[in-house]
DNA sequence: ACATAATGTGTGTAATTTACACGATTATAG
DNA sequence: CTATAATCGTGTAAATTACACACATTATGT
């Protein structure tokens, strides 16, 4: 077989240099990334965008991305990407899907791979003013640049999926956090209600989360207990087998 | 802002124009597709490999892929690969990951997108042996051409967790169907034991499977009742919620 | 006819999930 | 300092689901 084997046949096959001149001339197009950071801030999931300056895009949003560099590994272009914009290493940080239709794009065929990362808004909130970033919340994203919008729900489904199964949402909060930012963070990213009681027992019968003797802060109410998520608990326990449901 | 935005900056922002002559020149790669391609026979799960002819990498064995044509949106690429080996239409496929390390591919810069079909052994059989085409056992599979076997890795590891969610797995077996078939093709594919009654009461609690009224044919023992799933039904009914646990 | 092998169904128990209510604590407004 | 509003923290009963397990049935092969 040859390399790329599609066209392959055993009475003719691809030489590693044909290839390789096929490689470095015919088939070449651009690579970029694109980045889907979600946050949370005010009870709300919110998402990361960048406004369009050029008037041909109408001032649109789109979501942070560049092209990745020749000499640059994909997850490294994503790292880089975040790390410029909010200038945060040690982000949650995960490749989604792919998407390289072929009209996708106006300068011509550019492939976007997708990634979704976590921030917690506080951490960064400095660098947000200098550029024209904005957090939008999640329910209010309408259009957004070329087919933003559809990256942009594909990793937000992807999300809503995610976090039921894997522990990333703590990824979006403090260290410390109080039972009830955590059930707001759920609420938000489902959509949905949850009973408060049976919340706590579920997360507290997990035994990841560790009471660290402290209690909230300036809040109007009764402060609540706070919590970390002890992550490397979790990465020795962690369920192999959910089971066959669907 | 610009098209591709990590380095905008307001006082200075890229061209439409100036972008696309960056796309045209500068950062462009090689974009492939990989095709995990499973089966299942004998009630072994098997995958698809094809047998290098070069002498430069040892006649090791690769997954189906070859370049993307300009004109050619990802997907079609993976069905045309589908296609073209097994030519069935209609197959299952998902886009899994893509993979696009710097030095991943001998011929330069190659980024690859990884797709994973499940097929029914049966329906194709008579394309295999015009090729090099090859089953391979899944546990047998050891190394295969540049990092093949990292991208198998990772599409068998989707689809274990992939099919416990989701009834991709029907794609493995005939129309018809006994229940002994479903569960040897889950156990293949978990490499678990599963308890039969259990099972059975699974699926039927699911009401995705229908009784055809016909039996098994053949079989050197009392011949179980076929069935087929219905995924119409299953589109209609499926979960949104499953819980939050890990 | 008998041994063998797989099919098909039922039942008790444990574990999990759900629904639901009340007293305690804290901040605020008057 | 008292009343009010909000949230915290907890327990229990009912319902559902998961699991372990046994036995009668139907076919084959000799």
């Amino acid at each position: 077989m040859s390399l790329f084997n599609a066209d392959s046949n055993p009475k003719n096959p691809k030489t590693l240099k044909g290839l390789q001149s096929e490689v470095k001339s015919i088939n070449r197009v651009a690579i970029s990334v694109d980045c889907v950071i979600f946050g949370f801030d005010e009870n709300k999931l919110k998402v990361l965008l960048i406004r369009s300056d050029l008037k041909k895009y109408q001032n649109k949003f789109s979501l942070l991305g560049d092209l990745v560099k020749p000499e640059e590994d994909l997850d490294a272009s994503a790292y880089r990407i975040l790390k410029q914009r909010t200038g945060l290493n040690d982000l949650y940080l995960e490749q989604v899907h792919t998407f390289g239709e072929v009209g996708r794009h106006p300068s011509g065929r550019v492939i976007s791979v997708a990634y979704c990362s976590l921030i917690n808004v506080q951490h960064h909130r400095l660098k947000i003013l200098e550029n024209e970033l904005h957090w939008h919340e999640v329910n209010t994203v309408t259009e957004l640049l070329f087919d933003h919008k559809k990256i942009f729900d594909k990793c937000y489904a992807w999300l809503q999926k995610r976090v039921q199964k894997h522990p990333l949402g703590f990824s979006l909060l403090p260290n410390k956090f109080s039972l009830r930012e955590l059930q707001n963070l759920y609420e938000a990213i489902l959509n949905i209600k949850l009973d408060r009681r049976n919340f706590r027992k579920k997360f507290f019968a997990m035994n990841f989360l560790v009471d660290i003797g402290e209690d909230e802060q300036n809040v109007p109410h009764r402060p609540g207990k706070l919590y970390k998520f002890d992550y490397e608990k979790y990465e020795k326990n962690k369920k192999t087998w959910s089971g066959i449901d669907f």
